[in-house]
DNA sequence: CAACTGCGAAAAATCGATTTACTCATTTCG
DNA sequence: CGAAATGAGTAAATCGATTTTTCGCAGTTG
C-alpha cells in the first residue's frame, strides 16, 4: 500500500479531501464518525485514507481544543518496582480512553517537581496525576490549585481541599502488621522510616502505634526517622544498634528502609527471623526469592491507578462536587523474615524453615 | 504578580504583542533571542512577558516545525531498575537540549511495539530511543525504516544497517564472568536465559562458552534456553535439577533468570555459595543487602543513555554516514554467591561468610 | 534629486486539524 | 403552493505559534 512515501512530507488532511474530492471538513467528519456524511462519501474518504495511509496529527487535532488529550503523570522516581508499575497502569488507563500518557520524574525533588508540572501546564494537559514528593501541602499542588489545573493527587497523600486523592490504606495495613507482630509475641519493636514524606509516614505510624498499644499498652515502640534522605537513617540505626537495643522485630515505612535494615542485619550478622524479625511496606518481586523470604506490604497499584484515573476523567469532564479522599486497601504478606520473638539462638544456627 | 488569571484562558503572543504596542512576530523574536530587535521594544515584551505570566505554548510552536522537538522513548517494560534508570536518564538528557521525552512500554510485546511506534509517529517526534522486544530485526524496526524516522536502538541489540544501536558489551561481560568462574575451578556451569531476545542473549552466551573454553576445554557447559517467557525457564530448571545434575555455578544471562535461579535453589534447600555459586547478568539495588549478596554484572546505564542520545541528536541535526554499532562496557561485582566449587557441605551448614 | 541599501517591524502565509457559519437542494407542512 | 425545516457539504475562521514577504523610513550613493 506504501510505496513512495518513504520519507516525505506525511499526507494531511488536505491530501485526503483533494483525493477524495470533498472538502476537508468532510474528511474531518468521517474521521470523527460523524453520521451526517453521504455513505457514498464517506467510502472514498475511507478509500483516499488507506491509499495514503493517512493519519490525524494528534497534536494539530488538540490545538483547537483548550484541554488537550493529554495526561500528565508526576512520579517521584522511575527506579523503584512501585513507580514502574504505576506509571504502565496510568499509561494503560489513559490510552483506553484515547490520551496520550506523558510521564516525568521529578527525582524527589520539589523544587523539580513543580518545573516538571509548570512544564504540563505549558503543554495545556487535561489532567495531572501528581504523585507528589513530600506530601499534598508542597509548591506543586499549589501551582495546580493557583492555575485552575485539574488533577488527582496519589500515593503520599491523605486528603486534599482541591483535589481528589487516591492511596494505599497505610494506616489500615499497618495495625494489620502490628496485629500479627504483637501476636505472635513481639513486645519490642523498631519502626524506621523517611519522615520527609509526612503524610503517609505519619499515617502508617500512627496505625501502627494505636494498633500495637490497643493490644498491649506495655509494648514497647521505638522509632527512628530519618529527615530527607536514607543515608542519615543508617547512621541512626547503626547508633541505635550499637548502644546495645535489641527490638524482636523491625517495621519499615518504605521499601529504602527495608534495605538499609537488610543490611544492617548482614554487618551485625543477625539473621532473620531468629536474631529479628523485619516487616516492610512495599512488596518487591526480589522478596520471594531470598533466603528469608521478606515479609511485605504490597499496595494495591492497580486499583490506585484505575481510582486515580477514574476521578480524573469525571473532573475533565466537568464533574462537580467536593473533593474526594480514597483509601485502597493493602495486602499483608507474612514470609519467612518474621517469626517468634527470641525463636533461635542469637548470631547462631541457621535461618531456615 | 499572577492574580487574575487564575482559571482563565492562559496569555497568547497576540496578548503579549497587543500589551508591548508591538506586532506578534516581534514577540516571536524576542522569545526566540533574535538580536535585530531594538533594545526598547525587547524591553517592553520582557515587561509585557512578566506581567501577563506569558509562556511560550510548545505544542503549537511545534506545528510548523516537521520535526518537533519531541523525542520518544520505547521501552519493554518499567518495572524494572534497569529500564527505570534508563527513563530518568534520557528524560534528563532530553530536556538539557529542550526537548521532551514521551516514554512508552511495549510490554514485552512486539505488536505493542509496532503500534507505540506508530503512535510516536503520528506525533511527529524528532527521534526515537528505541530498546527492542527482541532484536533489532523486529517490526518496530522496520516501521521506522519504512517510514524514515530517525531513530537509535539501545540494549537488545548489536548492530543494524539503518540504525545506530548502542548497548552494553554483554560478550566481553560474560568473558570476564567465565574466566572469574573457570579461574576458582569451576568445571561445571550452567547458563540460563531466555532466546526470546536473540541479539543480546547470543553475545553473552558464546561469550561466556568462548572464554571459559579457551581457559580449559574440558569445562562443561550446560545450556537452558526458554522460548518467549519465564515460566517455561523454571519448568527447565527444575526438571533439570530433578534429574541429578549438580553443576557448581549458574550464570544467568538476565535478570529474571537469576530470581528463578534463586527460587529454584530455595526449593532444593540449596545455599549459595556453598551449595552452588550464582552469577547474574543485570544489577539490582537489593542484590548487596540480601544473604548472602549476589554477584552481578553491572550495566553503563548513563553511558548508553548519553550515547545513545548524542547519536540520535546528530542524526537529528542532518549528519550522515553508515550507522555506528556502540558496545558500552560492563562491570563484574563479584559479591558472596559466587564461592570456590564445593566449598561447603551439600545442604548443610550456614551460608555466612 | 532620484535611486539604492538596510534595518526593524508589521502583515500575511503556514502548520494540520476542528468548528462555525453559510449555501444550495430537497422535504415537510400549514 | 409557498414557507419553513432538514440534509449534506463547503468556505472560512480558529487554535498559537513561526517564518516569509512586504513595507516604511532613514541614510547613502551616483
Amino acid at each position: 500500500m506504501a510505496h513512495k512515501e518513504a520519507k516525505q512530507r506525511r499526507p494531511s488532511i488536505h491530501d485526503v479531501a483533494s483525493r477524495a474530492g470533498v472538502s476537508a471538513a468532510t474528511v474531518s467528519k468521517v474521521m470523527a464518525g460523524v453520521t451526517t456524511v453521504k455513505s457514498e462519501n464517506a467510502q472514498r474518504v475511507f478509500d483516499a485514507v488507506e491509499h495514503l495511509g493517512y493519519r490525524v496529527d494528534p497534536l494539530a487535532s488538540d490545538m483547537r481544543r483548550a484541554k488537550r488529550r493529554i495526561i500528565g503523570a508526576i512520579m517521584p522516581e522511575f527506579e523503584s518496582e512501585f513507580f514502574g508499575q504505576m506509571v504502565t497502569e496510568l499509561e494503560g488507563l489513559a490510552e483506553q480512553r484515547g490520551y496520550t500518557l506523558v510521564a516525568a520524574s521529578s527525582r524527589e525533588s520539589e523544587a523539580r517537581e513543580k518545573e516538571v508540572l509548570a512544564r504540563m501546564h505549558d503543554w495545556r494537559v487535561a489532567g495531572v496525576v501528581l504523585a507528589p514528593v513530600r506530601n499534598e501541602h508542597g509548591p506543586a499542588a499549589a501551582f495546580m490549585k493557583a492555575n485552575g489545573m485539574t488533577g488527582v493527587l496519589i500515593d503520599r497523600v491523605l486528603s486534599d481541599d482541591a483535589f481528589d486523592t487516591v492511596s494505599a490504606d497505610s494506616a489500615a495495613a499497618s495495625a494489620e502488621v502490628a496485629t500479627m507482630l504483637v501476636g505472635m509475641g513481639h513486645r519490642h519493636i523498631l519502626v524506621i522510616g523517611l519522615a520527609e514524606q509526612a503524610a503517609t509516614v505519619r499515617a502508617r505510624l500512627d496505625g501502627f502505634r494505636a494498633q500495637a498499644l490497643a493490644l498491649d499498652p506495655l509494648v514497647r515502640i521505638d522509632v527512628i526517622l530519618s529527615e530527607v534522605s536514607v543515608d542519615p537513617l543508617r547512621s541512626s540505626l547503626r547508633d541505635y544498634f550499637g548502644k546495645g537495643e535489641r527490638p524482636t522485630a523491625v517495621y519499615s515505612l518504605l521499601l529504602k528502609g527495608t534495605l538499609v535494615a537488610l543490611s544492617e542485619f548482614r554487618r551485625r550478622g543477625w539473621h532473620c527471623p531468629n536474631d529479628i524479625s523485619l516487616v516492610g511496606f512495599d512488596d518487591a518481586e526480589w522478596m520471594q526469592v531470598t533466603w528469608p523470604a521478606i515479609a511485605a506490604v504490597v499496595q494495591p497499584v492497580r486499583q490506585i491507578a484505575t481510582e486515580a484515573m477514574n476521578l480524573l476523567f469525571a473532573r475533565i469532564e466537568g464533574e462537580e462536587g467536593p473533593p474526594t479522599a480514597r483509601l485502597e486497601p493493602c495486602r499483608v504478606l507474612m514470609r519467612e523474615s518474621v517469626g517468634l520473638p527470641g525463636g533461635g539462638p542469637h548470631s547462631g544456627g541457621g535461618d531456615r524453615q
